[in-house]
This record gives C-alpha cells, structure tokens and sequence, in this order.
DNA sequence: TTGTACGCGTTATCAA
DNA sequence: TTGATAACGCGTACAA
C-alpha cells in the first residue's frame, strides 16, 4: 500500500541499504545523497513501518500500562494522574504507550506478563495490585523490568513508587493531635491494598506511643465513598463518639462528611475529619476537607523513569518514595472551640 | 532470547509451517501434533511475538488515543472517561491501546497522522480537537479512520461522536425558565471548542424565541475554574444581576459557585446556578450542582466501536450524538422562592 | 561512500 | 496432513 524504502531505492537506482542508512542520517552516506533520498521520501509520502524497524532490531520501544476497572469506577481516582505521567514521560523519551484494561476478558486467560510477553514490551507500569492478586509470583520472578505504583513487593526486576504513607498519616495525625483530638477514629481502605496496612500501622503506633489507641476505633472501608458513608453513620450511632475522624482516602472522607451532614452535624464544630488523596472534589465540599496529599502525576513519572532508566542500562533507585504533603482546609476544628 | 517456532520446530524435528498452523489451531493439521506442539510450546516457555505476526500479516490489530495534555491538566476532567470508554471496547475486540499525549515535543514536528502511520495504527480516537487546529486540514482527508469526540469535522474518513448539546442546552435553560428565571447568564468555553460554539448558539436560540436574549449577560470563559471564578466576581459587579448563570462546565460553575460565597450570597437563593458535565466535585460542592449529565464512558465505547465497525467492514454510523440528562441537584431556586 | 546478502519471527502459497 | 519456500519491511555485517 503505503511506499517502502524498496520503493525509494527503485525510484532513485540505489539499493535499500542506501536508502536506510540517509533516512536515518548514518554518516557514512553522503549528504548528497542523504538529501535526494528524502526528497522522493517525501514525493512518495514514505512513513516508516515501526514495526519492521521493531523486528529487526529487536526492540518495541514500548511500555505496558495496566488499568484496573475496579479502580477506575470512581473515576477522578487517582490513576489517571499515574497515566498521565507515565504517559509524559514515556513519551519524552520517544516510547509508546500500550494501555490495558483488566476488566475485559483477556486477563482471566492471560496475565500480565504473557500480554507483555507477546508484545514484546520492554517494561511494564502497574497500580491498584491487590495482595491477593494470583499473578504476584509470577510478578515477582518476572524477566521484565516491572515498575509497581502503592504496592511493594520484592523481585528482582521489580521497582516501586510510592508516597511515604506513614509520614502522610503521621502529618495528619499531628494536625489533629495538636487540635488537641484524642479520640481519633480511622476508616482504612480495604485489606488487599498494602497502603490500608500501612496507614492502619502508622496510625495505631502513632496513637499507641500517646496511650490513645483504641481498635474500636478503627473501620475496615475499601476506599470507596459508599464505604466512607456507612461507615460515617456507624459512627453516629456510638454511645461515645470519637472527636475526628481519619479516612484513608478522600472518598470515604467525603462519604463520612455526608453522613454527618444528613445527621444535622456541624461540621468540623461537632467533628474534625481528614482525607488522604487530594481529589479535587476536596477543594469543593464544604467544609474544604483537610488531606493528606499525593502526587499522582509525579508518581506516574517516576515509574516510568525507573524503567526507562533501567532499560537504558543506567543505575538507577529500586524504589522510590515521595513525600506527602498536608493541605489544610476546613474540616479540621479544635476540640474546645466554639463553632465559628 | 525467548523461544521461536523455529526452537519448537527443531525439538520436534517439524517444520515451522506445521508449529504455526498447529499453534494457530488450523484445521489442516492433526490434533495429535497440534497437542504434541503446544505442549513443546509450554516446555519452553514459548510466546508468540505479535511484531513478526503482525508484520506478516499487515495488521497492527491498534488503535491510537491522543490525549491533549492542555485538558488534562484538570485531571478529574472528562478525558479519562473517554480513555476508559475506548479501552473497554478495544480491548474486549482484541484490540492494543496506543496512547499519546501531544505536550511531549513530538507532536511538533510530527502530525498525528504521522504518527498514526508509522505504527500502521488502524484507527485513531481523539479529543479536545480545537478549531484552529493546524492538523485539521491534513485530518479531513485523512485515509486513516478517526473518531473525534466532540469536534464535527466533515471528511470521509471522520467519525463523530458527541453528546446532543443542543438538548442539553434546553433541558437546562427549561428547567430555569420553568422557575421564573428570564434573566440568565451564560458562561461559555473558549471560542477555539467546537462545543462551545454549540452551546452557545443553543442558548442564544432559546432566549431569543422568548425574547429575553442580552447579549451583555454572555461572558467568554475558557471551561476552567479560574474563569468561572472570574466571571463569577465580574457579574457580582454588575448593576443589574441576572438571577441565574448557565455555566458551559461544571469546572466553571464550581469556580463562579466559590466566587458568589465569597462575596457571601446565598445560593441558591440569591443567584441560580447550573453547570454541564457532572464531574463527581458537582455532587460534594454546597449546594449540589444541578448540571447535564454527559456519559463519557459512553461516548468514548462509541468512538471506539465506530472505529472497530468500520475496520471490520461492518456497516456503521458515521456520526453519533448521545443524549444528555439533566441532573437536578440543589443550586438552582424558583425565582421569587424564600430562602430555604 | 555505496551495495550485497542475510536475518528478525511469523504467515501464506503451493506442492508433496 | 505436512513441508519447502517466499515474503512482510527493515537494519547491519561485510565486501566492494
């Protein structure tokens, strides 16, 4: 269909090899030469076939990126941050991008590895892996350099990017410790996702280390606002109620907040509540809901650029984590204050 | 490196033509070698590389994505939706995910064709397509099929798909004059967005049939935060208020909403508000945004799935138009109403 | 500086 | 039912 180099070479009276060794400007072709072979390229509108060029080189210049339906049910989550980043950085770097879903059939007969295999990616970006993930030993003695985003898992060719988690809750932690709060609640994310485990553990030696910890306190949600919400009511309902509340993501924060709204609460007056993501929906609710705050641009990045890094033979982390930062809004009181 | 049909022909002393039919489950070849191959298959960690086959076979079985960095710079924008639309539909046929972001330098010298082309790309998906677009020309007539989502272009090999602004428009300016609202302002996009231009007209339409256009009460955002909250503080400046604002995004609506509360109106009683998209932030912000509900999910399937039709032969539409919902929230008031 | 010859891993054609 | 051979478009030793 489309014109190839034969074509060029046939044009002009040269032969193929020529005609490759000007298009990709080698120097040892004259520029004369190099010059008449991209004009006809141009007459004849010749667009290189990548995937020739991949065959023979043995190279695909290529990334997997892999997408969990589950997590992109709420869809302003935080993976298309990842995305986005991974995305740009690939990009710079003159890589291509294969994004998969998860939720089609194709992973229930092939795993990650076999679609990366067969694609011959050179590294591939995964997030939203659970613990239980029946793939994970597969993972862990894969061939292919693997950057995993929130979930640290050992391998010799596996990398990992994440936030410090336990410096995130203990930011938060102190912000509400300060405000003199000592009955503290915590909803966690589910139990499959290591960052939940993380953040509980941070959360329970923070308050252990002041004597203030309590497990009745502490409500297994899964991350999701519905779960924010039940849980919110669940603690309306306690004969003595925590003064604030930790929600292991904005989500289930801003679930909690309804609840306590629906239920004539005065918010942060009657109770404080912090979030951890910061989703923009944290900017708009009211009160403006104090998080915990990654950086999921950043985060996508950085799995790409130690991929990349390792690809291109560069040293490079094995893992990397980012800090946290805590961005204070509204929902946030002191315990003895009035309500302004 | 890894295993060929050449390594599995060579251990069972075949040729390689009877490993690929055998593998490929032709039914010119016998089960018994068919079992025989595949389990030599297995033994040696076999995995077919899809870059030879599809250079054999001409087919790159790949879909390209654009995404327009400029409008994922709001990341919980609509974008991702669309992504996610796409990729279900791609994957669920077989298909590869090609995503590019065009605020890496490659898009400056190469054109999206171009990039389409290399890659032997069968279809491509874009969005966020401004009318001033330098590509547009090349993008008519191009021989590749694409899908804009939300830009009508006309061109052979141009699909369509968007959401019925027009319907959205007067669901919502209905729902106003039904209130008593006669004084309503609009908020539009920039002028470079097709849907704009829409939106606009539609608006401009419904007045002037009821004979309450102003053009004076029509101000040029650009679909961000920001100028929401810049036009929302330049009509707080007016001598004469409308009493309702029809923002052409949620983004807008929600920055106009933060101006309004600064200046401490309250809403909706003091000024009606409506927004178009519905962003998961038009459910926390106080009051609720009543806004048109786009499925981006949906529109992004379609797109797909207009692609995929056509590559297959299959008979299709050439453009399709999904029809909004208005989502009736609590930022909008009957005109003479006492405040609730 | 240019060209010849081969190979990348696979499928397809045709003959055995 | 199986196999020999060519071909897909390109890059690269090596020779000229």
């Amino acid at each position: 269909m489309t014109a190839t180099i034969k074509d060029i070479a046939k044009r002009l009276g040269i032969s193929v090899t020529a005609v490759s060794k000007a298009l990709n400007d080698k120097d040892d072709i004259s520029d004369q030469l190099k010059i008449r072979v991209k004009k006809v390229a141009e007459e004849l509108d010749y667009s290189a076939n990548t995937i020739a060029k991949r065959l023979v080189t043995n190279k695909s210049n290529t990334l997997g990126v892999f997408m969990f339906s589950r997590v992109s049910q709420k869809l302003d989550s935080f993976v298309f941050q990842f995305i986005a980043g991974i995305l740009e950085e690939a990009n710079k770097n003159d890589y291509d991008i294969l994004l998969f879903s998860t939720d089609s059939d194709l992973l229930n007969e092939k795993s990650y590895i076999k679609l990366c295999k067969e694609r011959r990616v050179e590294g591939a970006v995964l997030f939203g892996v659970r613990l239980d993930d029946p793939h994970i030993d597969e993972l862990k003695s894969s061939p292919l350099p693997i950057s995993i985003i929130d979930t640290d898992i050992e391998g010799k060719n596996i990398y990992y990017v994440s936030t410090d988690n336990r410096t995130g809750v203990n930011k938060a932690m102190d912000y509400l410790w300060r405000l003199g709060h000592r009955r503290i609640a915590m909803i966690n994310g589910h139990e499959k996702a290591q960052v939940s485990k993380f953040r509980y553990n941070a959360f329970r030696q923070y308050l252990r280390e002041r004597d203030s910890f309590e497990s009745g306190l502490v409500f297994p949600g899964d991350f999701s606002q519905e779960s924010g919400y039940y849980w919110g009511r669940e603690i309306l309902k306690m004969e003595q109620r925590p003064t604030a509340v930790f929600a292991a993501s904005d989500l289930m924060a801003l679930g909690a907040i309804q609840a306590f709204k629906e239920a004539g609460l005065h918010l942060p007056h009657d109770m404080s509540i912090i979030g951890f993501d910061n989703l923009s929906s944290s900017e708009f609710v009211e009160p403006g809901l104090t998080t915990v705050s990654q950086d999921g641009i950043k985060m996508g990045k950085e799995a790409a650029k130690l991929l990349l890094d390792r690809i291109a033979g560069r040293g490079s982390e094995q893992k990397v984590v980012l800090q946290p930062e805590l961005i204070i809004r509204d929902s946030c009181q002191s315990i003895n204050q009035e309500r302004g």
